[in-house]
DNA sequence: TTTAGCACTCAGCGCGGGAGAGTGCTAACA
DNA sequence: TGTTAGCACTCTCCCGCGCTGAGTGCTAAA
């Protein structure tokens, strides 16, 4: 069966329609608000074949006909026109990124809270990536007898800092030595490249101080790089309530329940880091509890180098034209924002 | 009428019932579960004369009753017994603290989540407010020709931290000659004793770096101070929905929504921070949202200075025996395990 | 190929009645 | 005088019923 012109308009008009209503749509509905020209007979012939080629699903008989995964894709990849921003949204993303926050944790939080105003969905914005971005300086800052603070600033702005325990005996003067001698070691390498093996010759500076060492070693390859890896933020967790599809509790709390935890969702967000837009629809996620989801995601990047995912979710029946082009436009905006502020 | 020792145990036995079952207690459960010697009738008339000095209320005719606010206040201050930690449960407390996390955050984040697991409730662990700490070192690391790292330690070991732009031809001893003088200036200090005139006579070493001068000062008097205090841990938000009286849908989600209000909850918790466990119980909090919750919260402290605020928060119906002995547990075990770190 | 007409299906809704839980009153009892 | 048994009454909850309306699929005619 072939997917002729009409069969397209039919389909775009339902896929229209569901999106808006969230209620199976039936053929009159079609004859009366889309003037097609053709009787709602015809259309129902046309809905029963877009049905059979998998396009189409029902509820149950006696109830109007609701898109499928597949005719979704098709609507994304396809039909669906790109709706610009509003002026208003684009002021909006404008006058976030106008005032300067120097922390990155702050952009990437305003971030997410942005794109769940604007859309109405829940957002989740990823940290950058540590395995992204290089070391732009490593320094050890004395507190007092006990403790320094190791600070380790990125490329891209990141700062990961952790008070670290000193043995006795040991004066700035040191740490400044260590420092020192870290910068040359590690310094415009990203943490990946960190390596036992490069470290390893600088263990003799320490001398007696090899536990010192090693709980630095400890630190840099890894305590910092899982800690930042995982930093998740969520914006709008409770516009889920908004549509009908989730006024049923379970479903409200499963979703909910999914938004805590991070690491799926690191995982879910950090797969699609290839730059661009990305629309994964219902059971394209492979994962059982987003089956009734659609997720759209955006890259931001500090010059060339993509550093992190922004993304939405909201139910399958998800306004794509509005979701894409916001997902563009913000990736954009915070890509431009983060070199100005950070570029190299 | 006077609240005679059989009107306490008819009370204390609805209590009881109510916080189990979440369902209005009847003059026969109360005669078939609590044995009290009377029959249903004789306590017919004494929930009669509870509910006229309004301690018990009736959602109806023809249902059982519930406990008022005025009775929960009662059972607390009166008739509950404290119970004890279970074995299991502090020895989870002490696995949590066991371990070595040196970031402050990391520490408040685990004591949330413990809360909520142990106590099936919705937690909220306030960070550190600043002007309950002192400085303990500021200092200022170079990292690129562009920017430098303000860093300040407190005496809890709270770390705030901002990327600052430096003007041009500034050069690291710079830096560090404004790190010593600030230090010389402000170690020992609360954030609230930054006053503008103690930094004036700063004003005059940064010579023509006045702009510079003037972030600086910004930074440590407003920003930090500001994004400090608004940090608000939550733990175990989708507990709710484990309560019946929340399967209603509107109330899961203004629930829901107040938890996002950080400021709100900043402030509810943060009027009790005299010390020692503390319980809220329904229309007592100004709050009209939560004249349906009972809060119960604990501070916890470095040495002797109170730092902030832990709590948890429930329907009011809640197990307030358990949640005071929790609260005060953790409360103390978080002060034990800073002091530990920190202790100065 | 399209359309009008028609029988059929099924979810949703409102209604009514029965069951069950609980109360308050009354009268009898210790 | 306090306590208890008995009883009528109230009210929510739940279940089943039938109606309504939206929508379909099929058939036959244009």
């Amino acid at each position: 069966m072939k997917l002729d012109s009409r069969k397209l308009q039919i389909l775009q008009a339902i896929i229209n329609d569901y999106i808006i209503t969230a209620e199976p749509v039936g053929s009159r509905t079609v004859a009366r608000k889309y003037n097609l020209g053709i009787s709602s007979a015809t259309i129902r012939n046309e809905m029963s074949d877009l049905e059979e080629m998998g396009f189409l699903e029902q509820p149950h008989t006696s109830a109007g006909r609701v898109p499928s995964d597949k005719a979704y894709r098709l609507y994304v990849d396809r039909l669906m026109r790109i709706r610009e921003l509003t002026d208003q949204e684009a002021e909006y993303v404008k006058r976030t990124y106008q005032e300067k926050i120097m922390q990155l944790e702050q952009v990437i939080f305003q971030t997410a809270k942005v794109l769940s105003d604007i859309t109405d969905y829940t957002s989740i914005a990823l940290a950058p990536q540590l395995n992204k971005v290089t070391i732009r300086h490593i320094q050890l800052v004395p507190v007092d007898k006990d403790f320094a603070l190791l600070v380790v600033v990125t490329s891209s702005g990141i700062l990961k800092d952790t008070l670290i325990r000193i043995p006795e005996g040991i004066d700035s003067d040191f740490l400044q030595k260590v420092s020192n001698i870290l910068n040359d070691h590690f310094q415009g390498r990203t943490f990946d490249q960190i390596d036992i093996k490069d470290i390893a010759p600088i263990r003799e500076v320490f001398a007696r101080n090899q536990k010192f060492f090693n709980s630095l070693v400890d630190i840099l390859t890894g305590r910092l790089r899982e800690s930042q890896q995982k930093e998740v933020y969520l914006g709008g967790t409770t516009n889920i309530f908004n549509f009908p599809e989730y006024q049923d509790i379970l479903r409200a709390r499963s979703f909910l329940n999914l938004m805590e935890e991070k690491d799926l969702l690191y995982h879910i967000l950090s797969r699609s880091n290839d730059g661009g837009v990305k629309v994964t629809i219902g059971t394209e996620n492979p994962h059982e509890e987003l089956k009734e989801c659609s997720i759209v995601t955006a890259t931001y990047s500090l010059g060339d180098r993509v550093l992190g995912t922004i993304g939405i979710i909201g139910p399958t029946r998800m306004e794509y034209s509005k979701a894409v082009s916001v997902m563009d436009y913000m990736g954009k905006a915070l890509s431009t924002y983060l070199t100005r502020l950070f570029g190299e």
